[in-house]
DNA sequence: GTCCGCTTGTGAACACATGCACGTGAACGG
DNA sequence: CCGTTCACGTGCATGTGTTCACAAGCGGAC
């Protein structure tokens, strides 16, 4: 096993970072193994999940005892491409992209804030959180100074899917965005997106329905007033 | 035919707010009536897709034609419960906290920013974008007052699952929790999660894989420089 | 050396989600 | 009034993800 090319689910791929934070966790607590049971525990899904998932990465466990729990951080780290740090380029240096710079959280996660860059002059020279704002067009510079980044968009919407392409064009292939808008990008990049409006909707909808459904309203004209805007 | 209370799959109500934005966008542009793959398009998924999740609210599209945008929308909009505000109550006053509180975009969209609170007592009374600062055990009275309401967890990890427990006991049944920690909440309760440092290490996993697969370290220590590129 | 209890790893069944392909009904032109 | 065109709605096949259940394998007891 533990075939190295084998591909590994997408759904899998996204509790791997949970499984490590638990067994991070578990480290401290000076715990030398886990069973998958425990894990499970830890990471809030069932136990017959975590081995599955675990068998993705190669058969790191002992029958009888459980998973070794520093090997596994390990394997699981390489998996992830944690061995090293990667720079993270922020786009848009407004209310979220400043909170984003401030949040020490990434950094001690292997992910220092390496820029932070502005369209707008005002802002560029600024300082925040020790990190000077760069101007948009000296992201290719910083870029190809930095080597693999990771690129996130913390702009308004509308700027979003310009900075995708000045991004994706100056060779990020990784791109975490923020803004209120859906983004193509080309093959080959990576995207992933963090909407909190829609989190909050999402929200709402389960919410309603648990109140008795959605509002009588049926049947009439369209016009009138009626939700407020969102958009 | 829109059964009203016909379960909708947890990945159509997803989509559904992403739908809605774009159906914002269109009735701005002055559209009155829009095609599955228009709205495909903006939305950035096929139009199969599209067509089935709108079924699940009901038939309201009309063949050879499309949809009505305005009569779409107020469908869509009733069905996620956004025919009304929705009160958010932040519980943690830090960087993330007090960036949600300053950023207009909830507000805009039907969540307003009601109540801020944190447990440090030096905090209390603080002005955060015209939000006063509360302590923590006014949650109570705070959310009998306001109804029903939205948590929004930005505290550290290790405060999550008292302020979850907190919130919970308070009769709020739906939580958005930002902190990097995996928590449980009751029956009946709906939370969601959004984890900045897991997003990233989703990306970085896929940029690694990228780049020619985990490193070689098979036997001992990590370390080392990586792999070159192989695009 | 053998047995026993424990936990992994995985095949198979099931559930859920996606995408295709086509039937269906509405509008419109002649 | 009929035929053509268009785009919705949906059955079905495919693919992806989850869960169950159990054999296999390891470690420890004796």
């Amino acid at each position: 096993m533990a075939e190295r090319s084998q591909r590994i689910p997408e759904a899998t791929v996204a509790r791997l970072p949970v499984y490590l934070r638990a067994l991070v966790e578990e480290s401290e607590a000076k715990a030398s193994t886990i069973s998958s049971e425990r894990l499970a525990e830890l990471a809030g899904v069932n136990a017959a999940k975590v081995r599955k998932d675990l068998s993705y990465l190669g058969s790191y466990g002992t029958r009888g005892v459980g998973y070794d729990v520093e090997y596994l951080m390990f394997q699981m780290s390489r998996e992830l491409g944690l061995t090293h740090d990667w720079p993270v380029v922020v786009v848009g240096a407004g209310n979220l992209g400043q909170a984003l710079a401030n949040y020490g959280g990434f950094r001690d996660r292997g992910f220092p804030i390496a820029a932070l860059v502005d369209a707008d002059a005002d802002k560029v020279g600024d300082l925040v959180h020790g990190v000077e704002v760069r101007g948009l067009d000296e992201l290719p510079t910083l870029i190809s100074d930095l080597g693999h980044v990771i690129g996130v968009i913390a702009t308004p919407a509308h700027a979003a899917q310009e900075v995708a392409d000045r991004l994706a064009e100056a060779g990020v292939t990784s791109i975490l965005n923020f803004a209120p808008a859906v983004i193509s990008v080309p093959e080959g990049v990576s995207l992933r997106k963090v909407d909190l409006a829609v989190e909050l909707q999402i929200l709402s909808f389960y919410q309603q329905r648990r109140e008795g459904g959605p509002a009588p309203a049926e049947g009439v004209a369209p016009a009138g007033p009626h939700a407020p805007a969102v958009s």
